[in-house]
DNA sequence: TCTCGATGCTGCACTCCGCAGTATGCTCCG
DNA sequence: CGGAGCATACTGCGGAGTGCAGCATCGAGA
């Protein structure tokens, strides 16, 4: 039990885990990510309908194909070899956390534009928020409601939700911080009396907290 | 001005940012990424080596070679419609946030390993989140006591420091929450007596307030 | 003089993405 | 009963981005 696979991109396990909870159509998979992983491990559609091909290759999965009429398409099944990498991948630490948040790079950059633009990303921010909110809290009230598709892992996709309320909370807490801020300055790039050393020591006492 | 230039993908626009503070080396660039950007813009060293060239083909800014004895090395420098064009960024709608997280992911397929999988998980996690606040500490701390090599932008950096902050905050309060709650969890796939509906309301709860 | 870490990159194979395109099935409306 | 429009079920292509390895020089210290 040595032999050195070379590590799959994590994408593949992200699906493969999917795949332990039922077979799945390429597109149910899809549509699957879109509703939970993305959250949390954003990918593309595009690299949904690749990557388990890539698992059958591995021997991690078997794909069985299917019609509906003229139509066809492509069941993937784990195996039980999948089941004993994927086992064996939760065994492994995890790389850090990676973010890509255009809105931050703006706020960064301000003081090359002026300070309406920058009003102006924080509203939006807030208002894609609040509606990421709204969305996390009517797919709570359906688990709530009938217990989702696997009750048998109520308790994993709480831990989940916790978090990512979590994250939107914390995200319209800054925003509608920052925002107030802003309301103080002269400019962009002259904040006027506002009062930067002050926000650094709480910043700094919290982060010693 | 209705030229349609087909947009630059983002990162072109980070290096930009950076550009407009004053002229670096590719190699100054990629360390300033790393100090700063990689927060809420992550991306490898790999990248920032070759983005400058691609601005520079846009004429937004200008290559000029230098020599440490025999070691060639390229300055970057931005141009006035480098200037105007991260101004005009600036003015565009973000794209949402995206995350890339493998510890959530192996917290979310939990069940298809063992609670002390999931333990060591989150218990990594809530040692990286550490260090990174203590990271965050450090550089608010040199800001403070220096005002740092930009002082005319600590209202920026400030905004950003108390993001990064604010969210390490919430990753470590999530973190701690969630392995307590593993303590009374009989198995990975088994929570016993955990109240998987009280933890839902409450999350719901949260969600809409 | 030798070593070691910092500087300053490049090549390669691969992952991943956005966009466009293609085709069928299903439902509803008039 | 016919057509609109949305859901299903993908594929091709060019380009963005990554990880790893490699290469060469410089400068400080032993």
């Amino acid at each position: 039990m040595t032999t050195r696979e070379p590590a799959r991109p994590v994408t593949g396990y992200a699906v493969l885990g999917l795949l332990s909870l039922r077979p799945w159509t390429t597109y149910e998979l899809a549509q699957q990510v879109r509703r939970s992983l993305h959250w949390f491990w954003t990918r593309a559609e595009r690299r949904i309908y690749e990557e388990p091909k890539r698992l059958v290759d591995h021997g991690w999965v078997e794909a069985r194909e299917g019609w509906t009429g003229k139509r066809r398409h492509t069941t993937y099944a784990i195996t039980d070899a999948g089941r004993e990498a994927l086992a064996t991948w939760l065994g492994t630490p995890a790389q850090v956390r990676t973010v890509e948040d255009e809105s931050m790079l703006r706020v960064f950059f301000a003081d090359a534009g002026t300070l309406e633009q920058l009003r102006a990303r924080l509203d939006e921010l807030a208002e894609v928020t609040r509606s990421r909110l709204e969305e996390l809290a009517t797919m709570t009230e359906e688990l709530l409601a009938d217990g989702g598709s696997f009750p048998d892992r109520l308790h994993l996709q709480a831990l989940a939700l916790r978090r990512q309320v979590d994250q939107e909370t914390d995200t319209l807490a800054w925003v509608t911080w920052a925002r107030r801020q802003t309301d103080a300055w002269a400019s962009a790039t002259d904040p006027g009396g506002w009062d930067t050393g002050r926000v650094l020591r709480e910043v700094l006492a919290d982060a010693r907290a």
